[in-house]
DNA sequence: ATATGTGCAAACTGTTTGCACACGA
DNA sequence: TCGTGTGCAAACAGTTTGCACATAT
């Protein structure tokens, strides 16, 4: 771990300790309750150089939003199309990483989606 | 098939007539060798359109531009972030169906996406 | 005639960036 | 002091949308 600025700091706290994958504008709104000057173009440009640096993931899930995962980890994102919530899941096979072995492909991040109605949504309508 | 407009149709057949994954803009300048004065919003809406109603795949690779995909079956995006190049690839299993059968999420698009440094442009540098 | 789609351009919005200033080594 | 990072606000760019008009049934 580097020696971040307090801002970095807090941008990375408030991203370790949620299980959802917000926007920048929600991590903007909640690292204020720490720093309540921070501005919100700090708060994109320690989320993109994170990001460049492999610290933490950006997911696009096509919704207009950049999202942020602290979770580095190959894992699925399942997106529900009606609520807008992102489910983590577990894979049983990573086939990204095994084609790009055999394609010659150096990949630093793979990107798992599904996109669909979750149960919830499900039952609900 | 249903009955589309010339324009959506002319916009099918240059989407489904390259192996690339081009974006709106891309799509509208090809467009316009066919229907000169066609307009980008048109493209826009038909595209969403047809996103919509799961005729063609759209693709977030996170480079700020929406990418589009004539084929709608499950495979694999090897994105590189030096030349911006999206590359095709068979799946070898697909976690997300199997999964989101276990979640009770039904899908209705699975994206597998990779990123990294193609083989061209490794060798390149 | 009526409903649906289009062309045009303005508006929208998430993100980026330039610049002067603050802070830490 | 010097370099890196920040706050602020303006700018940017891909996309969306309102509206009058065209087109097809």
């Amino acid at each position: 771990m580097k020696n971040y600025s307090k801002q970095r700091e807090a941008i990375l706290t408030v991203l370790r300790e949620t299980d959802t994958h917000p926007t920048a504008n929600w991590i903007y709104e909640q690292v204020r309750e720490i720093i309540p000057n921070i501005s919100l173009g700090t708060v994109y440009r320690n989320l993109s150089e994170l990001s460049r640096n492999g610290d933490i993931i950006s997911l696009n899930v096509g919704d207009g939003f950049e999202h942020f995962d602290y979770d580095t980890t190959p894992h699925a994102h399942l997106h529900c199309k009606e609520c807008g919530c992102i489910h983590d899941a577990r894979l049983e096979c990573d086939p990204l990483a095994e084609l790009s072995k055999k394609m010659g492909f150096m990949p630093d991040t793979t990107i798992y989606v599904a996109y669909g109605i979750c149960q919830n949504c499900k039952t609900t309508n």
